[in-house]
DNA sequence: GCCAGAGTAATACGTACGTATTATATATGT
DNA sequence: ACATATATAATACGTACGTATTACTCTGGC
């Protein structure tokens, strides 16, 4: 609680010095890195610490209070460029007056897919997304919960908008996987492409990209079929007890 | 290397007493709750030791080595099922002379959502399976890689052949990332089965399952649209350069 | 019933962690 | 140029970890 260890930004400073952004920076770009070579867990602040070249012990608590403050760190880094660009996908796609599925997902994939050519630890970015999607302390919806996330809830919207024959249900189940199939497809490339120094699986990014898109779209846009139509309709009758099997 | 701590499976020990056997169950079944509830990496050895009833401190070293060890006691201790019941479907499918894609992907789903039910431990080896996907230091392909794993081996072939349109590169991605889809579906699902005490996101069991069936077919039979031929395509062609947008 | 050995318990050692406290240096506003 | 608050450094404390060592207990085979 004393004034040494308190965030710099949530007070009511009113001035920020200059080399402090600089050591924020070198923190936040070390942290990414340990984070997604070592996984978050793996990495102590000390290790941060020492990685960003700061002979103190205590330069993350001072800048960011604990873990939790580095990873917000680390996503504010990167999701404002997202953000943006995914708002301007969607702007087209509202502009074009129609809302076609495949367009949407372009939406969803491509402001990420873009990150594998940020050389200034957009793969990194991606590897620990994936990470926090099943984290037990951070994990990836509550931690967007806390932040403005417009983009994200407005293409939400849209392909649920555009996918009206899917019971809700279902659409909300497929939805959710759909965030693992991407954060993990985009990840597990990520990792090979920096490990390759260029392409993975021998696929250029341009076809990996298009074919997450196509994914994407195949998940959203198949209907259900019969077998789960029939599953659905028993479980809505309350009074037949649903078999086991 | 003394042989106090030498595991006693490795040996030529020809006697395994009872109670040894139950320790090991404990501690196993301790490991793989605390593993899911807290994350493999924030559950030390000691804390597997003391929620497994023992007061000894170093039980688990001299059982399994380290937490390696006790990770493959998790995956024995449920693959052997899993194994036994996807070459059951998968023999069912071969008899039946062809390959329904559809019944493939249940070969796939199936025996691993049947693991909902098993009130052992079943949910927690779900979720973790999903933490080992992009683990750095304990991957799941690796692990999978040390032991015998002839179903998935089988099935892969099996899926591979249904779908013989699909250029291999699109192949070989996609089923890496329907790999993120199922265990992170599966595991997200799992938990929150867990929280509520039996359906979770309001949908039951049985049309969870066969939506994920839906999924996974709709992934991998879909063929690739124009957009991915035309960046395959041009791919193909060495003299091009490939634009980078 | 007894004994060798497997299994469990008790204890100790070195290391690394998060955190707190204090001191020093330096950039910014006046 | 100076004073002040901010930023960085240095150091110390308590805890928990993995590991190793030693001693005790009890099972299982004869």
């Amino acid at each position: 609680m004393s004034a040494a260890v308190s965030n710099p930004d949530s007070g009511l400073n009113s001035t920020v010095r200059s080399d402090a952004v600089a050591t924020r920076l070198r923190i936040v770009a070390a942290a990414e890195r340990l984070f997604a070579e070592r996984g978050i867990d793996g990495v102590s602040l000390q290790q941060i610490n020492r990685a960003a070249g700061q002979r103190n012990r205590s330069a993350v608590q001072y800048h960011f209070g604990n873990k939790e403050g580095v990873i917000h760190a680390i996503l504010d880094k990167h999701t404002a460029g997202i953000e943006r660009r995914r708002h301007e996908l969607l702007d087209e796609i509202e502009a074009s007056g129609k809302l076609e599925l495949r367009r949407l997902a372009e939406a969803l994939v491509i402001p990420l897919a873009e990150k594998l050519d940020d050389p200034d630890g957009g793969i990194a970015f991606l590897r620990v997304n994936a990470q926090l999607i099943g984290h037990p302390d951070f994990p990836l919806l509550e931690l967007h919960a806390q932040r403005v996330n417009r983009g994200a809830d407005r293409l939400h919207r849209l392909t649920a908008r555009a996918c009206p024959d899917l019971p809700m249900e279902l659409w909300m189940s497929r939805w959710l996987a759909l965030g693992g199939l991407l954060f993990h497809g985009m990840a597990d490339y990520a990792h090979l492409t920096e490990r390759n120094g260029g392409a993975a699986l021998n696929i250029p990014r341009s076809v990996f990209v298009s074919n997450m898109v196509d994914c994407a779209v195949a998940v959203m846009e198949v209907p259900q079929s019969p077998e789960t139509d029939a599953e659905l309709e028993r479980s809505r009758r309350p009074d037949e007890e649903t078999p086991h099997v």
